[in-house]
DNA sequence: TCTTTTGTTCCATTATTCGTTAACTTTACG
DNA sequence: CGTAAAGTTAACGAATAATGGAACAAAAGA
């Protein structure tokens, strides 16, 4: 049985955009990473404020499939979703850093 | 003569989604007033690195239209496309900071 | 164990980013 | 000034995030 050749995970798409070699694949690999932690910290915060998946998904306006492939790292979200998951769903402020 | 109904903007994008009363118009501000500090965040960056979007662009995959989109926070950008262009574009680590 | 709640995965549809080209505008500089 | 370089904007197709629903799986409680 052949798999489907839709792209579903992250992981796929990231290895289909950015490849498998050298520096592109070490990018990809943390982007990857990156998309994991947000959801793992998403996770974290939902359940320090003893919510739900399903509460903080009618929060947001969403349902609670979408909140569960964030927070398993399984979207590449856009920044508005990341700001409105955090800030009028979970109340946090949210900042970045670069170095 | 009556203006384009298609949504070109992220502030129009913002308005369409979050609507316009109380809460929901604060956030949307906010979140489009992150999305043009993030674009300035990355033309300050590219510009102490002494890059043109042309120069961007091409290290990062793509074109210097989509560059000036970015850091004029027109567009809600995707995670990803924040790492790529931060971090394989102009060599900084990015982090984020919840509080 | 049985039942309920909570969380995950899959599918189809819609909305929007991304990538791109071309035309235009602004800035830099001779 | 005039020209070139840099930046902006619009428009388009293609890829994909967002969405909602349903079925399933896992965890929690009685």
């Amino acid at each position: 049985m052949e798999k489907s050749s839709s792209i579903t995970t992250f992981e796929e798409h990231l290895e289909k955009r950015y490849g498998q070699e050298g520096e592109e694949k070490r990018m990809a690999f943390e982007a990857k990473a990156k998309a994991f932690a947000i959801g793992e910290l998403i996770k974290e915060e939902r359940r320090l404020s003893n919510m739900t998946q399903e509460q903080l998904a009618t929060k947001t306006g969403t349902k609670k499939s979408f909140i569960s492939r964030i927070e398993n790292g399984k979207s590449d979200i856009q920044l508005s979703t990341l700001y409105r998951i955090l800030e009028l769903g979970l109340g946090k402020k949210i900042s970045f850093t670069i170095e």
